[in-house]
DNA sequence: CTATGTGTACCATGTTATACGGTACATATT
DNA sequence: AATATGTACCGTATAACATGGTACACATAG
């Protein structure tokens, strides 16, 4: 299971979830048609309420990522082709201005945070855990 | 006042001003032993409860960034030279990751996200709109 | 048809974070 | 003494989060 809850994280428990489903969708490790583990079995696995799941897979649903169908399940929708909106990039660019400054304060320059990033991206195919 | 408040966002309110802070200290608008207003006047300026951004205070304090003395008003810390941490640099690789799987699904592709970021950091310390 | 599994819609409860309003205290400056 | 500062309380209210339980609509397998 590739799925992992950290019950004492600040995250919201139902955005955890979601957050690891999008990560899972975007490099691929789930593919279009794919089943979801139903509500009440992720529930169970991930010791959750069935409608704390319900809410994550309906927001996942919300953004397009996923597909329910009454009495079949949950799976992975197609790809649609999307070309990012102005707004898109502004908001994007707002939370790297936000990233930048979080690593400034931590002690890390632009310059280096993106050569940082040029590496996370050069990494972004791999399977998961990069070393042993 | 180059704080402004958005009370419809759905960051917190002390959240909101515990960020522009931050900004304005990364990027050099404010300079070390420059004074913030008051907690009572900038709650009033900003519409706020005093506790509200007394609280937005205290989480800056603890982050280092400000400096508070009781009876004298609150000031902007020295720069302290640190190297981020292993720590540090993890969870900036995680906030990354985080933030190419949201491009991806705006439908920006890393290596078009990489470009992006590059131009943020190239405009890094201009004033503050870039153009009019 | 029956039984089961699916997503979903309720209802109620409890916890926590956020934000407010008010008051008061310790400290520093004037 | 008067004022301004940060801070510490108290209480209240709202919203998000999470749980538990029940029930319904739909699809599939027997």
């Amino acid at each position: 299971m590739w799925l992992h809850i950290d019950p004492r994280s600040e995250v919201p428990l139902y955005q955890q979830v979601v957050d690891q489903v999008r990560e899972a969708v975007a490099r691929r490790w789930l593919q279009p048609g794919d089943r979801l583990p139903s509500v009440r079995e992720l529930a169970i696995k991930l010791a959750l309420n069935h409608n704390t799941v319900a809410k994550a897979y309906q927001e996942l649903e919300r953004e397009g990522l996923i597909e329910t169908l009454r009495g079949r399940g949950t799976f992975v929708a197609e790809r649609k082709p999307r070309t990012a909106s102005p707004e898109d990039l502004a908001w994007i660019e707002q939370q790297i201005r936000q990233l930048l400054i979080a690593a400034h304060h931590l002690g890390l320059e632009p310059e280096t945070w993106l050569e940082l990033a040029g590496r996370v991206v050069a990494r972004w195919r791999e399977p998961e855990g990069g070393s042993s």
